[in-house]
DNA sequence: TATAATACCTAAGTTCCTTATACATAAGAA
DNA sequence: TTCTTATGTATAAGGAACTTAGGTATTATA
């Protein structure tokens, strides 16, 4: 018998959604809202678990902000909502990956100052 | 002529305050607030600004559940409060270092995955 | 035939932060 | 002398970004 403990869905750190969704536009072209949750699970080995109540939301204001573009299609008499980034998204999807990369190189200052 | 903008506080990311507010107690044993926020400026190059309006409700917050100490101090007739860990403070430091570790492998998955 | 997987959605609540304000002393500049 | 800056604490209102908990609908699987 095995008893096994998860680490409880290992919180995202605000302001991070957004940055995965930009960056795996920016790889996959387009992508719809159930593929997004899914790949994130692979990516991350199942570690993080993008809800669908965080993505459906964001997706929305991404493309309010025209950010990303929709294409509704149905597969399988199911319907699926293809996003793609527009060209302000793609130059977003650059901001937001240097906004990341020094937030980490903040944190380990802080956290590891010898390294740094 | 100089015209100088800078970057607006970046921000933190949810959850960051907390590690940072730990890790600095694990590493000076006694500090007090305004010597955190001085500190985090020093060491980020002013690159992240702790304001008093999160950092004092975050300080009280993990004295309520038990994870910091605090003694009272008057020095040159201006109040100051000591902040230290506890045991289960010091704990927790752990804990939370190794979830910002976690974060980041993960981010770095997701952002870079050639190198992950 | 019920459950899981696929696929979308929203509303209420929580948490953590920003912004703004307040109080008080000491030091320095105008 | 008086105003501003630095030191030091604190709270309250507001917002942004999540979680949790529902809802709808089709297809595949046990």
């Amino acid at each position: 018998m095995y008893i096994c403990i998860v680490m409880s869905n290992s919180k995202l750190y605000k302001g991070s959604l957004n940055t995965i969704i930009l960056k795996l536009l920016n790889e996959n072209d387009k992508m719809y809202g159930y593929e997004i949750t899914q790949r994130v699970k692979e990516l991350t080995k199942g570690e993080l678990k993008i809800t669908e109540g965080a993505l459906y939301p964001a997706l929305h204001k991404l493309e309010a902000e025209g950010l990303l573009d929709v294409e509704v299609a149905k597969v399988d008499n199911r319907l699926r909502k293809y996003y793609k980034l527009t060209e302000s998204g793609t130059k977003e999807t650059v901001s937001k990956l240097e906004e990341l990369a020094e937030y980490i190189k903040t944190m380990q200052a802080l956290v590891n100052p010898k390294l740094a």
